[in-house]
DNA sequence: AATTAATATGTGTATTTTCACATATGTTTA
DNA sequence: TAAACATATGTGAAAATACACATATTAATT
């Protein structure tokens, strides 16, 4: 139900099509969250079918038609109402590269470490590139009213993916001390 | 389909019962995997049909019977195979306070510092809970071989836990210092 | 004395999420 | 020149996950 929510929140702030939603996605929500595009496209449909949201198609030559969908007056009421009203569900968290983590003592030291040398690679460039987004976002850390919960959420990628990235540093020494012996 | 490898992980260190691993699960594999009392029950039924565990069952008087589980070498070759040759999939998170942040902007600030005041609750409690456990199982930084991966994955859910604090306290900042205007 | 928590395992159903596939064109890269 | 990527929106089916409920006893708490 919350996929929907997030999809609210962003197009209480701009009309948007299916595929750019999925592109903020990829940029900033995932950050808090994960969807598959396929997802994004059918909760939009029940969306507009419940009046949540409005759409119109763009009739394109060069490219696919679009469609732009709009918040309606409903959805917006219906966004605060869960915001302020709904009880705040626990994270959810599968992680593939720690749940191989966990076995760690199956396999040998330095096939250990090369999962988190990777897993460390990805994590830089991760942080690499949204550091980059907040840079070009918020020039000298000033945000617009309506950014904040961009600025709030994108500092906590940054620190989520610089804790990642001493952890595995620490992950690796640990491992190194006891491939020694 | 990776619940169950996290759930072979678990039997390849000892035999368990559905509700013994779903203990762990709350107590260990929460840093990384989340799932519901019921999943797991129902992914050890399929894991006995397709012969990777399998269980007898312990007769009580005073308790409802339990089923013990037990991994069969053919569970521990798929977790290995899994292990070492299966591609890591992307980490998948929802977090509905982050979903939340991100909307702040359309709520007062007292009620936005208000679930960040809750949320910074909610992580210092499973911060103290994952030390007290980590000072239990591994007293002054030692583990027996087969514990490096609670080891890591442990210490791991500390620094999580950190990071979320300090963005907790540093968001509350920003926000009180909006507040002010 | 009554309620809640812990112990223990599930089923039926609904919802959520992913996977494979489908379609069509323009631009960029190797 | 071929392959890959970006643009754009979906469907059908499967798998994963959650929700409500069911059952039964003991121990601890209020």
């Amino acid at each position: 139900m919350a996929l929907r929510y997030a999809l609210l929140g962003l197009l209480a702030k701009n009309e948007a099509t299916g595929y750019e939603l999925t592109q903020q996605f990829k940029e900033t929500v995932i950050h808090f969250w994960t969807a598959h595009h396929t997802q994004i496209y059918r909760e939009l449909l029940k969306m507009e079918e419940e009046r949540l949201a409005e759409s119109k198609v763009i009739q394109q030559t060069d490219y696919p038609d679009k469609k732009i969908y709009k918040i309606t007056d409903k959805g917006f009421e219906q966004l605060l109402e869960w915001m302020l009203n709904k009880p705040v569900n626990v994270p959810k968290l599968k992680d593939d590269l720690l749940l191989r983590v966990s076995m760690f003592h199956f396999i040998p030291v330095e096939q250990a470490i090369a999962f988190l040398e990777k897993s460390k690679e990805h994590h830089q460039m991760g942080l690499r590139m949204t550091k980059e987004w907040q840079d070009e976002h918020f020039p000298n850390g000033t945000f617009k009213e309506d950014e904040l919960g961009e600025y709030l959420t994108s500092e906590f990628g940054i620190r989520y993916m610089e804790s990642w990235l001493s952890w595995c540093e620490w992950a690796i020494d640990v491992l190194r001390k006891k491939g020694e012996f």
